[in-house]
DNA sequence: GCGTAATTTGGAACGATTCAAGATTGGTAA
DNA sequence: TTACCAATCTTGAATCGTTCCAAATTACGC
């Protein structure tokens, strides 16, 4: 499979040793964008067999400080994870059922980066997050 | 007390009943921004006594659904609340430490309002978050 | 091929939050 | 004012996502 040999190969560019939950956990993040820990554990599971569930925890952790997956998470909602990294882009969420979109910035490369008092931050990053109510749900309550 | 009164006068134009959990939890938070719960049990109870954690819980969800204070749930952190509601601002959040502090919004009345794709989904709000160091933590790091 | 060190495993622990049932209180109408 | 009804608080326990621990396994570099 190409996901396979190219979450291989992103392992090995990020100096991480390449095994097999690491393999199956990259490509699944890349195949359910926005998975949070439990789908991407069954989608790990369904593909390649056993996996512990603090392997899944600990690769991940992993991927994320190696800034091969993003970690995102909205507020009351558990963590989810990503494979678009790099790029500027923010997210739309759900209301309703925590459906997640992804949205180009509309501003260009930096958006909202500046603060207009940074209070002596020195900030890194700045992160956007759009709450409303996707198609599926605004449908199913206006019929 | 000013702040008592202005929390009963608050909770009476919102349509809920004044109660001294209620009123306790309004001033915390009003006194103490950003703080979590944990940090509004402890203030409500060395004000007034006995206060269940279960009722600081079920207070400040009754306060957020009526829109008296605003919950806020930087990735990685627990919840936490603010009284400063209405108006548009945002939060810088330290990596280092968890800090918060309002940040102005640069752009105007709705920053980054704008997405470029919404996906259709019809947005209502848009939250933004700031990530960096704090000036405590920058020179605590760099001596 | 071998050794070392990182990695995975399985179990258990943890903290924040929520659920359930009963007692109590606040608001309001008589 | 008094009594009523429903909303709210208390007590106690349970749930969920996540992390920690020690032991066994595995992969990588030489």
């Amino acid at each position: 499979m190409t996901a396979t040999s190219d979450a291989e190969h992103a392992l090995r560019g990020a100096s991480l040793r390449v095994t097999r939950p690491r393999v199956a956990v990259l490509a699944a993040v890349h195949e359910h964008p926005h998975a949070d820990t439990d789908a991407i554990i069954r989608a790990v599971r369904s593909g390649t067999g056993g996996v512990s569930t603090q392997a899944v925890y600990d690769v991940l952790r992993a991927l994320t400080s190696a800034g091969l997956v993003r970690r995102i998470e909205p507020a009351g909602s558990v963590a989810r994870y990503e494979a678009r990294v790099g790029d500027n882009h923010h997210h739309v969420v759900c209301r309703s059922c925590g459906a997640i979109a992804d949205v180009d910035c509309a501003v260009g490369a930096a958006p909202c980066m500046a603060a207009s008092d940074d209070h002596g931050f020195s900030i890194d990053e700045t992160e956007v997050t759009h709450w409303g109510v996707c198609p599926d749900c605004t449908t199913a309550h206006s019929p």
